[in-house]
DNA sequence: GCGCTAAAAGCAAATAATTTGCGTTAATGG
DNA sequence: CCATTAACGCAAATTATTTGCTTTTAGCGC
């Protein structure tokens, strides 16, 4: 029971949480993952280790908890003028961030946490991010394959590789941009060569 | 520190490991992996808790140990005639029992671990099989894809949408079979002996 | 086989984490 | 402003984990 965003969201509770939040931030800073421990987070943020359990229940709720707050995107994907642009930045971005140690211990928590309503947020965050791009694409005249076929296409294997084995090359992401514009059914206005290579 | 296969596996060592994994297995099947603990396990396998701590370290760690032997595929993919049916059938197969509840469980345990050897294992496992269905094709004459091709454009999407997300649909399967069929060129034969160990 | 060495297991005491009952604080709704 | 009750704090009870030391036994050279 991820104690997140119903029941009561006013000042108090509001502030216990969030002051719980830095408190795994900081702690998360300075130490081992292995090392930081319920009473410690407690104690770093001024609450009794009680509140903790009874509103998080372990500590991988309160993990994941944290974790999907710090890979909710910050930013607009980058508008580099073109549908192909964007998306290779993005995508480049996407995965740098993902298989750094610290993406890889978010995506870890994330998933570890009974409750996988954390994990179906961030899908829908890359979802949305990927749906900017698709829209910038669209108001350009550009086409641009469906959410799914990116997703499928191109996070997916990104996503597989860094859980089950090692960080995918640039190269290897290039080609899965590639190869999902490829296949894309409307031809936009790219010269065909640009979209066979690789 | 995942004490697996180094150090002293004979007599008593490798029969306390064998009593510990049966004893997890044998609780989880009666009840919720939340109360599995440490000491009921070392309680049902006859042995010490301190056994089991030193050994493992945490119970995630041995969860993961357990989890990653009952996702070590038990037979061959079964063979259809054709490298479609093959790829196909073993598609629909490993789908079904990846998001099941036993599945996703075991997937969230291996993912879970500090230790991510397990994790190697099991995409291993599954770049086996397919190597199977590809060697068996070339045999047939006919063209199959890259193993990397298959990971990136069925196992992974299929993951993808279990661990982030629901079950995909079995038409969405089918058609991501479909897909990474269509986009093969006949290329030369993959031993599926070189492509795993133990 | 026989003993030597050290890895792995057992035991129990010490420490740390988690749960729980109950009183207190303060957010929400009327 | 008052009533209601969710959420918090505190402390005692329970349970899990760590640790120092002893015992067992696998692995190995003879």
């Amino acid at each position: 029971m991820p104690a997140k965003e119903n029941l009561r969201p006013g000042g108090r509770s509001a502030r216990v949480q969030a002051s719980v939040h830095n408190a795994v931030r900081s702690l998360l800073k300075t130490m081992d993952r292995a090392d930081v421990t319920i009473p410690l987070i407690a104690a770093e943020a001024g609450v009794t280790p009680s509140t903790i359990y009874r509103r998080w229940g372990e500590l991988q709720e309160l993990l994941a908890d944290v974790a999907v707050e710090r890979l909710r995107p910050d930013m607009l994907p980058i508008d580099t003028g073109s549908a192909r642009g964007d998306l290779e930045v993005w995508t480049e971005q996407y995965c740098e961030e993902m298989s750094s140690g610290i993406g890889r211990d978010m995506m870890r928590d994330v998933l570890a946490a009974q409750d996988n309503a954390n994990a179906c947020k961030c899908d829908a965050f890359t979802r949305e991010q990927i749906a900017l791009i698709a829209e910038r694409a669209h108001a350009r005249g550009e086409a641009f394959p469906d959410i799914d076929a990116v997703m499928d296409g191109v996070v997916a294997p990104i996503i597989y590789r860094i859980l089950f084995g090692d960080q995918p090359s640039i190269e290897r992401v290039r080609d899965l941009v590639t190869n999902v514009l490829a296949a894309t059914t409307i031809r936009p206005p790219q010269p065909a060569s640009a979209l066979i290579s690789g």
